[in-house]
DNA sequence: AATGCGGGGGA
DNA sequence: TCCCCAGCATT
């Protein structure tokens, strides 16, 4: 059974007087961000697009450091891939910056480098989605559009007693639609920024702090003593888990290769300590599986720390094995490289294996 | 409509 | 552990 949503908000909330109280706490009580000292569009689309499923205390130091490294949007159009994707590396969804920056080049190419103002046009390029588009339009050209986030879905569905479940994906249409019935058009950057405001600081998951809120009085689940049972989100299943081994292998140069992983899928294109799934090589076999592939014939395994790495769809558990190799030549595939401590900084490494390289660090320092 | 895609932090 | 986070692309 369907209530009809829109009615309910209309009937049920004082629009004018729930704007004021929005706008007015969100000018008073908003946090002091990077992305938040001007409304320039490129500023505010790379904050939006490393804001997606990512928290702003994480965003911050790698917005500052992005902005400082690609101040403009032609800056970031003419870097190498590889050079954006490791200012990029440790803050996950790796395909978010490989499509930024093929949206960017569009934009320099297509729109004389300006971000465009019409509503089609900018939700054509990739990695802009309808939250992305709805705020880039309100937060930078003041434009009334709907920006729904899992917090505007949260606040709005306790606001107006909305019982939709969040998890699927018809439901974001559910709430544009009540957005559209309440955005200030005369502020709708403040109003749809201080909508996520007050899910990030009042309007939380857990324990909301309705004593505090702004919009209290508007608060149908307040009123009615359930703004804890909303939202409805239904759970998804279980992750699958993965085992693998990864091989430090390093030379008598104290050089060690690492492998390029394929250009789709997961961790596109970053680079690794070469692995392989414990299937294909039962534990018996290592020595010979290496010797053959690196066409080597003297060689020493250590074992180092498993590490255990949770995604958000599946798990790896890593074993980790020191190579110590006494051959003079490793060959090597199309795919991978022979690196120098020097030069790692170069290569974006996935956390796990940022973690394999920090204890081979520890245990050259020994 | 469902699934793949990272990583960190809080309860 | 599980959930959540200023989601999007692909199928």
């Amino acid at each position: 059974m369907k209530k009809d949503q829109s009615t309910d908000v209309l009937v049920t909330i004082n629009i004018p007087q729930f704007q004021q109280d929005l706008i007015t706490w969100f000018e008073k009580e908003q946090r002091i961000l990077p992305w938040r000292e001007n409304t320039d569009p490129y500023r505010i689309w790379v904050s939006e697009i490393m804001l997606q499923q990512t928290k702003v205390d994480t965003v911050i130091p790698y917005f500052n450091r992005f902005i400082e490294k690609f101040p403009t949007l032609e800056d970031l159009a003419y870097a190498s891939e590889q050079e954006v994707l490791k200012a990029w590396e440790g803050l996950g969804y790796y395909s978010r910056v490989r499509n930024l920056q093929a949206a960017v080049r569009e934009v320099v190419e297509k729109y004389d480098a300006k971000v465009p103002t019409d509503v089609d046009a900018l939700a054509s390029l990739k990695g802009v989605g309808p939250y992305t588009k709805g705020a880039i339009m309100s937060i930078a050209f003041s434009k009334p559009e709907p920006a729904v986030d899992g917090n505007v879905m949260r606040v709005l569905s306790r606001i107006a007693d909305i019982e939709e479940d969040i998890a699927k994906a018809s439901t974001r249409k559910i709430f544009e639609n009540v957005v559209r019935q309440v955005i200030s058009q005369t502020n709708p950057s403040a109003f749809n920024q201080g909508l996520m405001e007050l899910g990030a600081l009042i309007c939380t998951p857990k324990n909301p702090s309705c004593l505090l809120c702004p919009v209290q009085q508007h608060c149908i689940a307040f009123q009615k003593g359930k703004q804890t049972e909303l939202p409805i989100k239904s759970r998804k299943l279980k992750k699958k888990t993965i085992h693998y081994y990864t091989f430090v292998i390093e030379n008598v140069s104290q050089e060690v290769v690492l492998e390029k992983r394929p250009d789709e899928g997961l961790l596109a294109q970053m680079w690794q300590f070469p692995m392989v799934e414990k299937d294909k090589v039962s534990e018996q076999f290592i020595e010979t599986y290496l010797t053959k592939k690196y066409q080597i014939s003297s060689i020493e395994l250590i074992k180092m720390e498993p590490i255990k790495h949770v995604f958000s769809h599946l798990t790896w558990f890593v074993d980790v094995i020191y190579v110590k190799v006494k051959d003079e030549d490793i060959q090597i595939e199309r795919n991978e490289e022979v690196v120098t401590i020097e030069q790692f900084n170069q290569y974006p490494l996935p956390v796990p294996h940022q973690k394999v390289y920090d204890q081979w660090l520890s245990v050259l320092a020994d």
